[in-house]
DNA sequence: CCCCCGGACTCAGAAAAATAGAT
DNA sequence: TATCTATTTTTCTGAGTCCGGGG
């Protein structure tokens, strides 16, 4: 085994795919009742590659799923920052040892060696109803954990994304039922209906999260439910004033206008209280999400993201690709990506206003000897360059405050984007780089009639 | 029934690293 | 070609969502 002299193995799984592996980075588990390669992990000791592949010869040749592991460093030890006025910032977050992490392995399989002598592992578990490898305490806040899971690229991974655009699909048949069910309650004379139907009417309009409650140890943030008074103000005759710091306290500042019912609604929410109370008194999310399950099965505050961000990108490649060749469709996608995204998540494009990176080499030190000639054509140039740059900043900053990257990773059915590529014979690569191509692997083989 | 909270997972932007492009 | 710069990709870990179980 030529391979195994340099420190590799090769492994050979379903399709026929092969990925040589560096020894010291490779375990075998039993997880989910499958045995399993890890990669990307580190410190294995050689001992237990050879007790694994002998075994795998015999048993598990071709049942071992090939996993590249997602996180396997444990944080380092650091000061907290957090984002935006985080009440813990400035906190030190500890070392991580052997004794704070639990282990996730297949009953009988061999326990991974502890890397720092005279330690060991905190718990050994045999849990294969989740997904996690390890587990720590947050160092930050012990009541929560800090998870080693698999790779976005692992199939355990695809399926569960599948599982999510499954169910954004499914919201498709039942949302004309749900926006006239809400439409019809904004007027309902039950309070607790009424803020259901507007709350409902926000998250699928605006892209809202659902807004779980907040312990006061963390930013003071708000989504859908935590909405405050002070957050939404009714500018007669029907529009609404948004102002809020959302996720990540990124500040969401939104003019819409809105169905008077709505508007009304809202204004008769507000009445008698103060700016800090919640404009939504009778609600939080497992209220909403509760009401939502009867309306469709599994259904959730986060599925109208998802729904919103696919259909309307679905739509939009069909409406607007015509003929051209392979650049001209790679620009209708990217401005079909684009407008998707402002017109279903625009939650996200209001940025807090940061502190622009500072430009680089403003100090203008010469670090070579130039001539004074040189120097000038120098100057010169820079200045130009700056000159450009004040002239692009502003088209820059527009692009930069579109969350194209995320929006793909996160909310657009990939089948969509693969089944137009093969219609319009633009190759894949031309919009998924590598890791994207990775992770939606269980999409590449939709047929091209997909429609979402 | 409701509420609280532990638990496990998705989603998110900043920073670092890698790569492409300009000079 | 070498080097510097701009852009893209990857990593990192914080911040949400949502579920389910117990009181």
């Amino acid at each position: 085994m030529a391979l195994r002299e340099m420190g590799l193995m090769e492994i050979n799984w379903s399709k026929g795919c092969r990925a040589k592996l560096p020894l010291s980075r490779v375990r075998f588990t039993h997880h989910l009742d499958h045995p399993m390669v890890l990669w990307q992990v580190t410190n294995t000791s050689r001992a237990l590659v050879d007790q694994f592949t002998r075994k795998s010869k015999s048993l598990y040749t071709f049942l071992i799923l090939c996993c590249r592991v997602g996180n396997f460093r444990v944080e380092p030890p650091a000061l907290f920052r957090g984002r935006g006025e985080h009440p813990k910032m400035g906190k030190l977050k500890k070392r991580i040892w052997p004794s704070d992490i639990t282990i996730n392995i297949g009953k009988g399989a061999p326990i991974p060696e502890c890397p720092i002598p005279g330690q060991r592992w905190k718990e050994i578990r045999h849990d294969n109803t989740v997904t996690w490898l390890a587990f720590w305490n947050d160092p930050i806040n012990p009541k929560e954990f800090k998870y080693v899971f698999l790779a976005a690229s692992s199939s355990l991974k695809g399926q569960s994304d599948k599982e999510k655009y499954e169910k954004a699909r499914l919201l498709k048949d039942y949302i004309q039922g749900i926006r006239a069910a809400y439409t019809k309650d904004f007027a309902s004379k039950d309070v607790t209906k009424r803020q259901i139907a507007v709350a409902t009417y926000l998250i699928d309009k605006l892209a809202l999260r659902a807004g779980n409650e907040k312990d006061d140890d963390e930013a003071d943030t708000v989504g859908c439910c935590t909405l405050k008074v002070e957050n939404v103000e009714p500018l007669p005759p029907n529009i609404l004033k948004f102002d809020f710091l959302g996720k990540d306290s990124i500040r969401y500042q939104n003019e819409v206008e809105v169905e008077p019912p709505v508007f009304k609604a809202i204004q008769q929410f507000r009445t008698g209280k103060s700016g800090g109370d919640d404009l939504f008194d009778e609600l939080d999310t497992s209220k909403l999400n509760a009401h939502l399950k009867e309306l469709m099965p599994g259904l959730t505050a986060k599925v109208f993201r998802t729904y919103n961000a696919s259909i309307t990108l679905d739509e939009m490649l069909s409406r607007e690709t015509k003929g051209g060749d392979v650049a001209e469709k790679v620009v209708v996608y990217q401005h079909a990506n684009k407008e998707g995204i402002l017109n279903g998540l625009k939650t996200d494009l209001a940025r807090s206003k940061k502190g622009k990176p500072p430009l680089k080499g403003a100090d203008g030190k010469p670090r070579k000897n130039l001539n004074p000639d040189a120097l000038e054509r120098k100057i010169v140039q820079t200045t130009a360059k700056v000159e450009k740059m004040e002239r692009d900043k502003e088209t820059k900053e527009d692009l930069k405050t579109v969350a194209l990257g995320t929006s793909k990773i996160n909310y657009l059915d990939p089948r969509i984007t693969v089944a137009w590529c093969k219609r319009h014979e633009v190759p894949i690569e031309k919009i998924f780089n590598k890791s994207l191509l990775a992770k939606f692997t269980w999409a590449m083989d939709i047929d091209p009639s997909f429609r979402f």
